[in-house]
DNA sequence: TGACACGGACTACGGATGTAGGCTATAATA
DNA sequence: TATTATAGCCTACATCCGTAGTCCGTGTCA
């Protein structure tokens, strides 16, 4: 099998992610460890944040366990603790939980309704995928 | 005029539940109108609040206006101000765009590893419909 | 009528969040 | 070497959240 980053063990301690944080673990994931200055440039515009905030949050990123970093020189290199994969389970799981009490159908009805019919022909084909991948045994 | 729950316009300022919050309004949205004692008995055992957590709960949910109430005698009877379908479309939409920048297929896959056969059978059911009802001109 | 339980209003308090600012060391530059 | 722009570290501060507690009025039971 494959090693996807730490997928064994612990999934409950995966911490949570305020929505902000979300904004600068986006950038790490999808373009690998970065400095602060550059994340700070990664994150969108419309949130108008000072270099300072996107600094807060770093270091409570690091604090909770969501980041972690490698020092070069006298700065840093922070990246993502965890995969994009394991942490949007974590967070699906439990939004789910909380709003739907664990069905899934009803959110995914609901989200439908403002999705592309592209989009909607895309998930079927990933389900029908899933399906047959779990019966054949997975 | 009939009361409508409010199932038109605005739909921007539905407001933010909190976690805990959505185990008050779920018992609203599955009952109907309760007063303050009988919400109290339908929140998960698991969670054992004492019941001034509730009512704190039902303050801060009229203030956001999440709840109204009626008075009867000297105590309420708390009623849901938006709709469960409402409710959970806005917060979907919000997770669903903070999460996945707004694609749902991604999350969909994951969550499906853990969903059941029959759930995932549902699902496909569901879709199919929608994506009918779209094409349709829905 | 007096004692009490229950109702709502207001208060409490620590931790998380959104949103920074100040201080100090250091790398780069003049 | 003196200046300056950054970097990281620590501090700030209003809100929200989870989780109650206190205070006071009143319906109820004895």
């Amino acid at each position: 099998m494959k090693q996807s980053s730490r997928s064994g063990r612990g999934r409950g301690n995966i911490p949570k992610l305020s929505e902000m944080e979300w904004e600068i673990l986006k950038p790490l994931w999808e373009k690998g460890p970065m400095a602060a200055r550059d994340i700070y440039r990664e994150v969108p515009e419309r949130y108008n944040w000072a270099y300072k905030t996107v600094k807060t949050m770093l270091s409570r990123l690091v604090k909770k366990g969501a980041i972690t970093y490698d020092q070069i020189g006298n700065s840093y290199l922070y990246r993502a603790a965890y995969s994009r994969s394991d942490m949007t389970r974590a967070a699906t799981k439990s939004f789910v939980q909380r709003v739907f009490d664990g069905a899934i159908h009803p959110f995914v009805a609901h989200f439908a309704e403002f999705a592309s019919p592209e989009e909607l022909r895309r998930l079927k084909r990933e389900l029908a995928k899933i399906e047959k991948e779990k019966l054949g045994g997975g």
